[in-house]
DNA sequence: AATGTACGAATGTACGTACAATGTGCCGGA
DNA sequence: TCCGGCACATTGTACGTACATTCGTACATT
């Protein structure tokens, strides 16, 4: 089977053939997750890291079972997660090939995108303010409905536009400490912790929970924002979760009253119908003339 | 194994033991189509056509991969095609059981229906606390993006919960005139002001628009809300369209902090067109229809 | 040179096995 | 009586194998 790839002059492999760069953690194993999840991560993060050309052809399922050391059933359980959330599609005879990178136009109920429900302009920029590591108590489980005892990594930021001098909002982030690597570094983001999650580790936001609350900013916020004490704030509390319901981060942002609207644009799509077939159909044969 | 289900008495079948009828075709098999997929259509008209009561449980795995003869492995990747299509779930150590196929609502893409939007509990009153016809002025189309010198009819309401003394809200409600006469008339009305125009005057809400921005209550708004002077609160506004993009109504409400959290959920969904990926090539015309 | 055939390669299907994780319920001891 | 622990049942995960189906290409035939 390789024989005729190596019989090629190994230069410009045409596709399937860029490995993951060849020398690097081969599976990213956060925390106890089962082995095809902890592949689906792997491949995911090459994909949007582009190290698999949008497409193209990932390598073959032998050729991944054997790189990863799994069985190939391991493998066609995690290609096929991806399957189902659009990133790849395969063909017998053909291969698996990459449809779409993470920017995969995610539609939230007609026109909001993600993207659009963050409304992080190109000029924002995010400061980090301190990390530390907590454990949620009672009081944090209850706030922001997670299991206590679970333990996070909590980001502390200001978010800043170019041009201003007051920050724009005072965010703090809880992330999973299974994806904690993939901020854990740098001083300042020009872009969502929610994405560079998702770019790093392969994970996917499927769904996000909002909720926003009017407050007086207490003390220490309000100093932090260069704001008075007991001016009005927007409170957006935000969850994001990924395919299978699991929390990936939470994150609680103020923002002063003044600087920042948020805008949304609700469209009524019509709830399809389509019910659930009872499907009487004869099952004769000489049928199929439907669809037309 | 199996002769364990015909030695049984069927009595008083506790679960996931009423057999599909014990004398029928096992398989449907229509056409050529795979072991799995045959399988799933059979439980699938069998759960549909009540065989298996709904909130029970299906026979387990082994039981099932025994009555059909096939293997455990076919009857999970049976079982796994029901699961999304969200006509079963599965938790390890209780089963499979049957969810109903008839409130699984399977949207497409909105959890955020307008009436989500609202959040229009039933126990909500709105008082009218006056109502005067104006026209736009250069400050309030500016505000509002309407054009100047255009009439509304502006309605103040204050947004009451049966059993709390406080209001939960201040509201003005501006609306074109000719759907004016939806609304002139009571004193209370028990049901958002755009759900009035839609049924009195026969037209549909298709789209919203919403800005949220966090403000200091002014002092008028602060009486009328019993309120102190300065406490924080969101202000809510919001553009109803019709179908041709005309605006129906705006509101303004003022929902001092405390007494109220918006609560949105945007939910992730494949965009439809499925579609195949960008065939470089013109696919020639006139072969392979098939495979639906 | 064009066409048909054969082979290889890739995914799809289906079987087998084993163990892990988890919830239920029985049972015994305090 | 209550409660903890253990056994059991059930799904979840992971390995193995084999063959079918489909597509691309190389080769042989015409």
């Amino acid at each position: 089977m390789k024989a005729r790839a190596s019989s090629l002059p190994a230069k410009a492999a045409p596709a399937g053939k860029p490995p993951p760069a060849a020398s690097q953690p081969l599976l990213l194993d956060a925390g106890r997750q089962p082995l095809y999840a902890s592949l689906a991560r792997t491949l995911m993060r090459d994909i949007s890291q582009k190290r698999y050309p949008v497409g193209g052809l990932l390598p073959t399922e032998d050729a991944i079972a054997s790189r990863y050391g799994v069985s190939r059933h391991t493998v066609r359980q995690a290609l096929r997660e991806l399957k189902e959330e659009g990133v790849i599609s395969s063909h017998p005879g053909i291969g698996t090939r990459v449809r779409s990178p993470s920017e995969t136009p995610r539609v939230f109920g007609g026109i909001n995108t993600i993207g659009d429900l963050m409304q992080f302009a190109e000029s924002t920029e995010m400061h980090v303010l301190g990390r530390r590591e907590i454990v949620a108590d009672a009081a944090f489980a209850a706030e922001y409905l997670c299991k206590p005892g679970q333990a996070w990594l909590e980001i502390t930021l200001l978010r800043k536009v170019a041009d201003q001098k007051r920050p724009l909002a005072h965010l703090r982030a809880y992330v999973r400490p299974e994806y904690a690597d993939a901020v854990s570094r740098d001083k300042t983001y020009t872009r969502p912790i929610y994405a560079l999650i998702e770019e790093h580790c392969g994970v996917r936001i499927i769904e996000v929970q909002q909720e926003i609350t009017a407050v007086n900013l207490d003390a220490d916020i309000a100093r932090a924002l260069k704001a008075a004490d007991g001016q009005a704030a927007m409170r957006i509390t935000r969850h994001f979760l990924d395919r299978g319901g699991a929390t990936v981060e939470i994150s609680v942002g103020h923002y002063p009253s003044g600087l920042y609207t948020q805008r949304t644009r609700f469209r009524a799509h019509r709830s399809e119908r389509d019910a659930e077939e009872p499907q009487q159909e004869p099952a004769a044969p000489g049928e199929r003339a439907r669809r037309a």
